[in-house]
DNA sequence: TCTATTTATGAGAGCGCTCCCACATGGAAA
DNA sequence: TTTCCATGTGGGAGCGCTCTCATAAATAGA
């Protein structure tokens, strides 16, 4: 049987209520009482039952994360492992735990609906939404106070993004700085944001440099490996001498596709990603990718969140992170001039 | 402010102990009194509060899952994910839900606490175990029910394992039908019973065969890409015909490091994972390998739990699913006859 | 018909905590 | 001295449920 608050106070010789202020950082607690509140805490190796918190005072210390179901990537882009774990961090800092919701679509609503409902969490982060998705709306309607990572059009609400556009931007001018012509691009999922943003990134360098937008120079992909190879596929009839792969694991699929057919990287393609995940410096070649600070995203949106819990405060913020442009190996355009001639 | 039972019990016209029973489904209410507390349980959207089930019944539906520190695999690998989807979609079918719990080194030990001791879970679920972590003694002295994905020596638990051991014997006979004469192999972490049962399988299966086992031909990894590819890179010198990597990422690393210095699979060299990862089928070329049903573990060790949970039995189960050779075109063995005299 | 048994429902206590209010102190201000 | 407020502490109510027990109604057995 486990101490309860009312053993404690016996044991340390005061009240359920001091003990009660001490193990809430209450100030009104004299120095001495709360050192020896926190020694018979320490001692009994006592643990609030948060459930119990929780009915009281109307918050549980616990942050739901949703990822919706119908995300092709979850299960080989290392991205929602690493924003949990980011996530994680932020929470275990604050005394806040995690609950995990993966829907699968046969039990989304319900589940959601339990979540947003059943008073076990204080808020909620979306991770990854699709575009329309009726999670935006329910939210909206709940008070339940919840962020979403990566921005959504019209949805005034707290969000965590990273400024994909202009982290794409800033690539494709490189490639085009390096001297690449026929800058291809394999997309992202097309209903989500993200996806969206940086192809617009891409779009927007080509036409600022007085290029022109090839359709058959943008392939549609969906973040995973797969969708990166069979992207490159559709690609290598028309002859792109680089290609923007919108997230890393993308681009290790075109990796994979050109070393089939022969193709080498850099030498005869240069190639960009997105992520910058642990893995990508070990490749051969070693990527050229645009940093986006995935588990920075999952603890700003957990600070975020907890910020909004404890303020109560309507207000909405958008945080948007920077990327950085990491230049490697895959784009070291070999100069044709010097081979030829040195 | 959301509705509470006592809300329901005035709109349908009965007590609050009847409304109880039936979201309870308690058999002890005449079947008009219940459906027409259910209509009104659904027009209200009425979800109960859990915190204050949770104290008043002493159990939240809710478990927890602990990914310990220190596992390097859990960003590169997507291993976790799809543990994590099994035992989410278990939850989900019977109404609990999942606390993850991703501890950091730093707090390991009070998150742990927490967890525990918190009362907000029914029971825990540890995913991948360090040998002699002390979690397993922390949990086996709480009388918390909780169940331990991979087996661990000396430890009476409920335990949800795979047949390492037996999926590597088979998967290295066949590379020794197949003709492989000197086979090699990348292993996991042998901090991990899961590393040391697949060198163990690896083993007896050469020594099955009549075969010696070369320490030459061993490398240690640790289930991660960079693992596999600087594995390959200590085997090289030693010239292995094929090569058992502990996972499917790592034959991935070892893959990349044979495309490097210009090795063929299968053409110079057999390749085995295991894991069966959905990439894995996508691979250039489709890797053979030992299927594990990941997914159906996390079911498995949900469902497990929750029978321990709602049982209150203190009997412990030990399942082992089994493993599946899936041989695929990376251990296609040329035929040297053939294509000598063909 | 009357009691024994079953079945359906309601009332009350209490889970372990928080939060509000009441109450003692002990100085500082009047 | 009295009045004031700040500070520290204790007591009580109550969060929304579950669970045990009591009671009412319905059925069965004598």
């Amino acid at each position: 049987m486990p101490l309860t608050l009312e053993d404690i106070a016996k044991i340390s010789g005061v009240s359920r209520s001091t003990v009660s202020r001490v193990i809430n950082h209450d100030r009104r607690v004299s120095p001495s009482t709360r050192e020896n509140v926190l020694k018979v805490v320490g001692e009994c190796n006592y643990f609030p039952n948060l459930a119990a918190r929780g009915l009281a005072s109307g918050h549980t210390n616990v942050l739901g994360v949703i990822i919706p179901a119908g995300v092709p990537s979850l299960f080989t882009d290392p991205y929602f492992p690493i924003l949990l774990q980011g996530v994680s961090n932020a929470c275990n800092k604050q005394d806040y735990s995690v609950m995990l919701s993966l829907s699968d679509a046969e039990f989304e609503k319900r589940l959601v609906g339990r979540v947003i409902q059943n008073h076990l969490v204080d808020g909620v982060i979306v991770a990854s939404t699709l575009l329309g998705d009726p999670i935006q709306s329910t939210l909206t309607n709940s008070d339940l106070p919840f962020v979403i990572i990566g921005r959504q059009p019209n949805l005034i609400a707290n969000v965590i993004d990273v400024d994909n556009r202009q982290g794409v931007r800033r690539a494709t001018e490189y490639l085009i700085e390096q001297g690449y012509t026929r800058i291809a691009t394999i997309t992202g999922p097309l209903n989500q944001m993200a996806g969206l943003d940086r192809l617009d990134g891409y779009k927007s360098a080509l036409l600022g440099a007085g290029m022109t937008v090839d359709a058959n120079l943008i392939a549609e992909g969906n973040f995973t490996e797969v969708g990166g190879y069979l992207g490159m596929q559709t690609l290598l009839p028309f002859h792109p001498d680089a290609v923007f792969a919108a997230s890393d694991v993308t681009a290790m699929g075109a990796m994979r596709c050109l070393n089939e057919v022969g193709l080498r990287v850099p030498a005869d393609l240069g190639l960009v990603g997105f992520d910058d995940l642990p893995a990508s410096s070990t490749l051969t070649p070693p990527l050229t990718t645009v940093r986006q600070p995935i588990q920075g995203m999952g603890e700003a949106a957990a600070n975020l969140l907890i910020e909004a819990i404890e303020s109560g405060s309507k207000e909405h913020y958008c945080i948007t992170l920077p990327t950085e442009l990491v230049v490697r190996n895959s784009t070291a355009r070999v100069n044709h001039y010097q081979t030829i001639n040195g």
